[in-house]
DNA sequence: TTGAAACCTGAACCATCTTTCAAGTTTTAT
DNA sequence: ATAAAACTTGAAAGATGGTTCAGGTTTCAA
């Protein structure tokens, strides 16, 4: 809650500690996947991490403080996840392709890191602000790529980076974590999305 | 939290009564605002609102209640913000931006409908999928009006209109709710995010 | 082997609200 | 004018669940 967080790092000193300490982590991010940061209780956590109570204080200062540990984890997977979507890509338009496909899928996946996220607009926000920020600085490189290889228009910044963004999250929103029986598939939405992305609206 | 919430009205029968509702609704606005759903007290709100802590039952259920009522009041609001906007706009790129830049102002103006309608997702999920759908919706019809005057190309469907609206969401949070100072006023951002709808990112 | 450090345990503490309620006040209608 | 209905009040009941703690167990290093 406090913006002077001590932030002491509690870190295990054994392997036994360890472990408990990865699966509190684990149970934590179930827990607060399925219901959500205030809904989710600290003995519910230990519960399905099969540890006491007591022992959460030792890893972990308070709920809020596990829970940022895990928008940091998980913030960090996400763009692991894009990363590794592109590959070997190197079209920038195919680029922005792959990452949008790769980022649906993963977000299918693993409804619970999006929702962690989402929650920390209001739990943690200046991790959510730096998830964020972070990823849009990343999309306005690749668009200074693009122009530089020739493949887009000049005058991109951070304005496109961000409505690029917040394309992608409002597709993941609606067809990964809302998804519907019929709905199109990742690679139909990315084709479709990329194609807004190369020509526009327009004739 | 149950979703056969009996949602009595709960409606004052008199003038007094009216106005006292009318003020906690305000006092919640304000509450919920600045210190989101669950920092939030009924006290607080019936101390912003100079009523007793009792008479806040008088007019709502639960907290849950009142906060499910601002949703819906706002929402409204956001969706009345950008007709408003529109005007008298009939040109369907124009009208995109039109709608864009009155949400831009809206936003900044309203940081905590924002955010009340952002937290709606966790506190009542039922509203805030509701919203979304419903705008995508409209912008799915402005789409297809735009393809029939003969402004837009063929093939624009739920995918874009989803696309659009992302696009617009993170621009308010960006530009209005994370606003920093020499940041590009509404109008700049409204225009380069027309540029990107129209002609996308190509050469 | 042995002492210290690390770790584990769960009952109890405690602070924080939401919600109820019985009693008083104001408004409305007759 | 008067009684019923609507509204107001704030203390206290009730629930929840985060956090602490004193005592026990396991691991590590010498």
């Amino acid at each position: 809650m406090s913006s002077e967080t001590a932030e002491k790092p509690k870190i295990p000193r054994t392997d036994r500690g360890r472990r408990t300490q990865r699966k509190l982590l684990d149970a934590a991010a179930k827990e607060f996947g399925d219901r959500g940061f205030h809904e989710a209780s600290i003995s519910s956590i230990t519960r399905r991490a099969g540890v006491a109570l007591g022992s959460f204080y030792t890893y972990f200062d308070s709920k809020d403080a596990i829970f940022r540990a895990l928008v940091v984890d998980m913030s960090e997977a996400v763009k692991t996840a894009a990363r590794d979507a592109i590959g070997t890509e190197t079209a920038p338009l195919a680029v922005e392709r792959a990452a949008l496909e790769g980022f649906l899928r993963f977000a299918a996946e693993h409804k619970e890191i999006y929702r962690i996220i989402d929650e920390a607009e209001f739990v943690d926000p200046a991790s959510y602000r730096n998830h964020y920020e972070t990823i849009a600085e990343r999309i306005a490189d690749r668009l200074a790529q693009g122009r530089a290889a020739g493949a887009m228009r000049p005058g991109l910044g951070e304005i496109e980076a961000w409505a690029l963004m917040g394309m992608n999250v409002f597709l993941g929103l609606r067809y990964a974590i809302w998804a519907r029986d019929g709905d199109p598939d990742a690679a139909k939405i990315a084709s479709a999305a990329n194609a807004l992305l190369a020509k526009g609206v327009g004739k």
